[in-house]
DNA sequence: AAAAGCCTGATTGTATACAATTATCCTTGG
DNA sequence: CCAAGGATAATTGTATACAATCAGGCTTTT
């Protein structure tokens, strides 16, 4: 209660759209700003205001003056999403390796470095958050606003199904060399090599979640609730 | 004031959101609530909602307690827009090849009887219409929902750009003929032909717009109001 | 005179009040 | 018995009230 219970509005958009992505309504339920706002312990305004950022991103349809309605997010989505992930990434990683920073170079190989270290001690859970930010400071460095914009938005919503796609130790060591494979590309400048690097990466990333199964990382849009 | 003066915080979002693309603020300008309200005749509501939304858009940066900021889009930002449209809807003709329904090619096929028979008739005017509801069937026709929201998104802000690109009556029946090569291709289920197609039909109109100069089209971002 | 601290005005963040709309259920007439 | 219409309850849309935060200027102290 100090400090913690102002700037609800972010916090609530957050969390309606975590819950959203973890399947915690059914596909098209109704969401009521009153219960929402309940729930959270907030009033209709901040709930509002989530619910209508939450249209844009797609998670929710509004009907006017009747309500919000979870779309939701299918494996098929989530495929989807993976697909333009790597039409975007390798073109992105192309302009980076024509327009990264020194600063940049520099923070993509101290993440390498210590993805590397952790590797071999076996700290599993590093490494899904050394790899988000790779894959970010990558975004960074292709020096387009727009396209850092895009990727990161298809980046979050694909976080889920990274964490699963790292757990096997297999993939992980094969991971950090595709991304050691990345990096020589961009900082060799070879805009060609960078993007064929990345497609591969994401092509064998989409190949281990294949073998995991799709269903495990959206939240299952079957039918149950929860 | 019948029934126009209901559900206004769709269309103050809409409006705000014309006003930062048209260049009506300048880049980093504060957007006060009260007086974006007293503008538009409604009180903060709603244009906090609007202001909310257009965050997630990225035409807005909010600093919390403080306020929001324009962002804008500058000429290099319409560019890489461009580029990315460009990978993503060749990507997409080509998925539209594999999956258009007969209904969906029915509609193209309407659009473009209607579009040769405007250019022959000098109807420019219409042409601007057909020639984003080609895109925007098209778009639908490649079967992914999430491909669709992004490329609908991308086609929004594209618009300004491509009204000026049709003035010319030469490249209003190149672009015809594109079309037509497009929906071919489509109805040919020839996914690369189709990916082919959309691509040229893409880079020339880039191309046409860099004869006509990018500073036009997006609402003089260098320095003055208006 | 300079710097630190406080006060005040302005603005945002949230909650609540009120208006408008819609859905549901009940009544009523055929 | 069924359909049409209206009253009512629930929910959204908007406006306003209040709380919290911040910037700027003023005072005070060293």
């Amino acid at each position: 209660m100090s400090e913690a219970n102002y700037l609800l509005g972010q916090k609530v958009f957050q969390i309606i759209r975590e819950d959203i992505i973890a399947g915690k309504y059914r596909q098209r339920e109704e969401l009521r700003e009153i219960a929402i706002g309940d729930e959270l312990q907030v009033s209709r305004t901040p709930v509002r205001e989530a619910l209508r950022q939450l249209e844009l991103e797609g998670l929710v349809t509004i009907v006017p003056n009747r309500g919000a309605y979870v779309v939701g997010i299918s494996c098929q989505d989530m495929k989807d999403m993976f697909e333009i992930r790597l039409l975007l990434e390798g073109f992105c990683a192309g302009k980076a390796a024509k327009s990264a920073t020194s600063e940049q170079l520099e923070a993509l190989e101290e993440v390498m470095v210590l993805t590397e270290y952790h590797i071999k001690k076996g700290h599993f859970r590093q490494l899904v958050g050394l790899d988000n930010k790779f894959h970010e400071i990558l975004y960074e460095a292709g020096g387009s606003r727009i396209l850092e914009h895009a990727l990161k938005n298809y980046h979050y919503y694909l976080k889920q199904a990274r964490r699963f796609s790292l757990l096997s130790q297999g993939r992980a060591s094969s991971s950090v060399q595709e991304h050691r494979r990345i990096l020589e590309a961009v900082k060799a400048q070879d805009q060609k090599k960078a993007e064929d690097a990345v497609c591969q990466h994401l092509i064998h990333t989409i190949k281990n979640i294949d073998t995991y199964g799709w269903e495990n990382i959206s939240g299952g849009q079957k039918n149950g609730k929860n």
